[in-house]
DNA sequence: TTGTAGGCGTTATCAA
DNA sequence: TTGATAACGCCTACAA
């Protein structure tokens, strides 16, 4: 066994080759060719296929064409564990997801699969409901092989990797979403003031005067944040807010339903706008408005946060504010291959604005 | 025992070893640890040390006692590329889901990623729109390095591996959900009849007698399976049906609410108890018949397909039928670990019967 | 039972 | 440029 393995790479002459190509064929034209089979069938050496074919050496001559033609027919695929093994580089990236996967992270990994792949990572899944996995899954990929992470916590959680371990490879990590990370962690998320200032503003071009709120409940700082601006935002547009216009609770349909019943069945002041905090909340106003008559949008605008699927299947169709998931899933991925290559050790927090999704439930707004 | 912390290796044994061993220590101590230095702290061979920790050796004497202090000390744990390459067992479980990811996925998802890592598995995670690229990155997943192969599959389509490729190696590979796969490709699902069975039985028990059935659209077979099922049920239960009481169309909320103001403000006979194919179709059904002050579920029993996150959200909750993801989870990492050992080549279509869940929308069933 | 040593399939290093 | 060869870190016959 040994003599014929060994005289495999070694011997170079033509008849060896036609021999050992020959027996090959016989043997199994099928699966488990490696870069010796391709070397063999193209006439180089191994060194020259494996340049050949992961870009090393870009010439468009006879050898190239060559060794990508014996790739071909041999139908040969390199070997991931030995690239990785040899070159440092495991092609994985790493990420963690709320379990059940919600609708932002739904989005997210949507973005993040195809770019990832377009920059020849496959994506490792793993998947937490609270902080404890979270850290667990986070500390077990980085312990994996991999050349990233990404984890976008779940509700209320955040990636804290241990500031300084000096045990863990340290591989560029980033937190998605979630509200704030740990300093040294870096970590893109969602400008909540701006997006309640959009809102706001949306609101405010529209003509609508008097604004309610249907917050989410106030244990996340999310949604302080928000509510900072929504009290700050009277003063920019001139819009009415009545203290029991602004309600915290749950993000459900009964929610939003009753507390919106309950803001419109008094006949006193009614405002004739409402920021909902969910797209569930919302939907819970559509139906309580509908169930009083009252007509959306023409005598209530109603805008909301989220632009879950939910948004387009209501009568009117939602406004909804959404996260630019495709932006930041690709600085996300800049910022992953910057530090993977530098020793660029700083930890940014960026925040982008939100997008609004124009929807019926707010008036079309002409633009000059 | 051993309070000299920085120079932990003691100088006996082979002079290679402690050679390479100094070099180490002056480097790096932090990371970067590979099964020798392991070996060399623990004063054991390398084989010895694969195989304490790798399971193959279970006696709990000094050796291995000696070896764990060691990894764990060196926070050393294995290189899965070089594991991997040597073992040909790559420890990856490749998956496709549809993109975005649906509720189905992500509660199959929540259950494959414990379980898989349970098995020692880590799951890649491709997504995929369309039959092109549900092929494409199945293609690509098996190319990879994986052990297995999970498809979940997007509407309408279906996991179609080429018969006998014979370039690709032959990998367990297994569809879950979906309606139907080639006869070729191992297929978990639901099963139609049973479901559509159960839902009506539900219905009769609570002493329902006459019922609408809001299906999807006819486009797929699992519908028709459904709706067969559906119209022999009433010699069974000798429920009532009506022709214009089941009708077909998209899964929105608009279409349920439109469909059930329909059924029930002509003053004739109506049914009293609805079928909805989907969750959202029995939302707006729920809707309209609170429009119209016909109490669910005392006039009205309605029950669904899909157990959604909405099924509890809505007043009242939503009784909804839903697949065993546990349970059919369970079955295919049986199925792929049973193939991946023994060349058990058969491929065989098993559909579970779903769960019922029930809550407000159906009366509480008294079983004796 | 333990240690020795030979690959696994690639990429990286050097000579030619 | 190309080719020969040495790692990469681990597992596993095989020998002791």
């Amino acid at each position: 066994m040994d003599t014929e393995e060994n005289a495999y790479p070694a011997d170079h002459g033509t008849l060896e080759i036609d021999h050992m190509n020959a027996s090959k064929d016989l043997q199994q034209t099928t699966t488990n060719n490696s870069i010796v089979d391709v070397a063999v069938m193209a006439k180089v050496s191994i060194a020259t296929v494996s340049r050949v074919l992961s870009g090393n050496r870009n010439k468009h001559d006879d050898i190239d064409k060559r060794v990508r033609q014996a790739a071909d027919k041999l139908h040969y695929s390199v070997n991931p564990a030995a690239k990785a093994l040899r070159s440092k580089v495991s092609g994985f990236l790493g990420v963690v997801a709320p379990k059940p996967i919600d609708f932002s992270a739904s989005q997210l990994l949507s973005e993040l699969e195809p770019a990832a792949k377009k920059m020849g990572k496959d994506v490792i899944l793993t998947l937490a409901t609270d902080q404890k996995e979270l850290d667990d899954k986070a500390k077990s990929l980085i312990q994996r092989d991999i050349d990233g992470l990404i984890a976008i916590p779940p509700a209320g959680c955040q990636l804290s990797l241990p500031a300084d371990e000096p045990a863990m490879p340290d591989i560029p990590a980033i937190q998605l979403l979630g509200h704030n990370a740990p300093s040294h962690v870096s970590w893109i998320g969602l400008d909540i003031t701006a997006a309640m200032h959009e809102a706001v503003q949306q609101l405010a071009d529209v003509n609508a005067t008097s604004i309610a709120f249907l917050s989410r409940s106030l244990d996340s700082g999310a949604v302080s944040d928000a509510l900072v601006e929504f009290q700050a935002s009277d003063q920019i547009t001139g819009l009415i807010r009545e203290p029991g216009w602004t309600t915290f609770g749950p993000c459900t349909i009964n929610r939003g339903h009753d507390d919106t019943l309950r803001l419109f069945s008094g006949k006193e002041k009614r405002p004739n706008a409402i920021i909902c905090g969910d797209d569930q909340i919302a939907l819970g106003a559509l139906d309580a408005l509908k169930q009083l008559h009252i007509n959306v949008p023409d005598e209530v605008t109603v805008i909301s946060f989220g632009d879950s699927p939910l948004a387009t299947m209501t009568t009117p169709t939602l406004t909804s504010i959404r996260p630019p998931y495709r932006t930041m899933v690709d600085e996300a991925l800049r910022l992953l291959t910057m530090n993977e290559k530098g020793t660029h050790h700083l930890h940014p927090h960026t925040t982008f604005p939100p997008e609004v999704i124009s929807h019926e439930s707010t008036p079309k707004l002409m633009r000059p």
